[in-house]
DNA sequence: TATTGTGAACGCGTTCACAGCA
DNA sequence: TGCTGTGAACGCGTTCACAATA
C-alpha cells in the first residue's frame, strides 16, 4: 500500500518539526500537531495509519512499529519511522548547482543539505571567475566541464539558477548530459522530454498560493455566519 | 463556480508560458501545450474550461471570452484572460524581505516580480552593516523599524529568509506586525496563529519531490509492460 | 479532419464517526 | 477520560468518451 502523495509530504514536514523539537518531552498527540501545523489531527491520524500500513507491508517478519503509546507517539521513534518509510537513509542522491549567481552561490553555504538523503557534489558557471573564486564544500567547474562531470560522478538531479533567457537552453544541456529531474528556480517554464522531471520553486508562485489560501479562506469564513 | 486550486496552478504556468513565447505565431492547441508542458491535453482543455465558466459567471453582461480558433487558442488573449481571472492586474500586493544574507539578498536584483501581481516594497536585517551597504530599488531598514515600517506601508507578505534559528522568532514578530502570510525559505517548520498562511519554499522538499514522482513513474511503466 | 468543449464516470484523498484500548 | 486507529461516506479533481464546430 502506497503512501499518497499528499500524506507523505505532511509526513515530511513533520519528520523535520520532531526532530526540531527534540529536545522536548518525548511524546507528542495528534492534536498538539494539530496546534503546531494546522493540520487537523483527524488527518494526522490517518497519515501515521498510512505510514504504518505502508512500514508493515514491506516488514516482512521485521520490528513492527510501536510509536503510538497512550498519550501520543514517541517523537523520535516516529520521525526516524517517517524518513525510513520515506526513502531517506537510502543511499544519498547526488545533486548539482548550475548557476553560481546570487542565488545559485547562496546555496554552497546552505546547510539543509545535511541530514537530507540528497548531497551537493558539483556546482557549474559558464563564467570561469566565479568557479575559481567562490568557495565551497565540493567542487566548482566550468560549465563546458558539465556532461564529463555529471556522467563521471553520476549525479542524478540539478538545480538550475541560471538567468531566464538561459534557462531552457541549460535545460537541454543537462538532460543531453543524463540528469534524471530539475528544481528550477529560474521564472522560465521548461520543456523536458518525458521521463525528466521538473519542479518549479518560485517565489512568485508561492505568494500566490498565499493570496489564494487567504482569499478562500475569507469566503469560507463568510459561509459560515 | 470557483476555479479549482490545481487548475489554477496549472493555469498560472500556461500564462508565464505563453508569455514567453509571444513572438510565436498567434495561435497554439491543447496538444502543443501537451507537448510543452507534459499535462495531458484533456486535462489543459478542461481548465480552460473551469476559466471559461468562471469569467462568464463573473462577466454579467460584459464582453464574451473569445479565445478558441478551429485551429487552437489564441494566445495573448488567453494569456490575459488568466492573468484577469485569477487576480492579477489588481492592485499589488506589497512585500518585505526578511533577512538580507546571501539568500535575501538574491531577491534585491531578482527581476521576476515585474509584471507579477508582487511588489516588493522593503527589505530587513538585524545587521545594520548589511542594510548600509546593499543597495536596492527600494529601501532597505535596520529589524528594530520592522512594526513601523509594515504597519505606515501596508506590506501584506514578508519572504522570510533568515537563519533557521531566527526563524520562528523573526515569524512571531512578523504576525505582531500585522503581516497576512510568509513565504518561508528557512528549512525550520512555523507556527502562526490562525488566520496567517505560511508557503515552505524548500529545495529538499523539491528533490524529494521529485524522487516521488520519479519513483512513481517508474512502478507505474513497471505495471503497464 | 483537426480542433475545442463538456456531461458523466471514476479514483483518490479527506472527513467523519465510532470502535478499541490504556 | 483521553487518546489512537480505521472502515465508510463524502467531495472534488481527473479522466474519458463523445458531441459540437468549422
Amino acid at each position: 500500500m502506497p503512501i499518497p502523495k499528499p500524506t507523505a509530504e505532511r509526513l515530511s514536514q513533520l519528520a523535520r518539526l520532531l526532530e526540531q523539537r527534540a529536545a522536548r518531552s518525548g511524546t507528542i498527540s495528534s492534536s498538539e500537531i494539530q496546534q503546531l501545523t494546522g493540520w487537523p489531527s483527524h488527518t494526522i491520524r490517518k497519515d501515521i495509519s498510512s505510514l504504518a500500513a505502508a512500514i508493515g507491508a514491506s516488514a516482512n517478519g521485521a520490528a513492527e512499529p510501536d510509536f503510538s503509546t497512550t498519550s501520543g507517539y514517541d517523537q523520535a521513534k516516529l520521525a526516524s519511522a517517517i524518513r525510513k518509510a520515506l526513502g531517506f537513509t537510502n543511499e544519498q542522491r547526488k545533486c548539482c548547482i548550475v548557476g553560481l549567481g546570487r542565488l545559485g552561490s547562496a546555496f554552497l553555504e546552505y546547510a539543509g543539505f545535511q541530514g537530507s538523503s540528497f548531497e551537493l557534489t558539483a556546482g557549474f558557471d559558464s563564467n570561469v571567475n566565479r568557479v575559481e573564486i567562490l568557495k565551497a564544500d565540493f567542487p566548482l567547474y566550468p560549465a563546458f566541464k558539465m556532461k564529463e562531470v555529471i556522467q563521471r560522478t553520476g549525479i542524478a538531479y540539478a538545480v538550475l539558477c541560471v538567468p531566464p533567457q538561459q534557462a531552457q537552453g541549460t535545460a537541454d544541456r543537462l538532460v543531453e548530459c543524463g540528469i534524471l529531474g530539475i528544481v528550477n528556480f529560474t521564472p522560465a517554464i521548461l520543456s523536458v522530454p518525458h521521463g525528466i522531471e521538473v519542479e518549479n520553486v518560485s517565489v512568485i508562485d508561492a505568494l500566490g498560493s498565499l493570496t489564494a489560501r487567504l482569499a478562500a479562506k475569507k469566503t469560507h469564513e463568510r459561509s459560515e455566519q
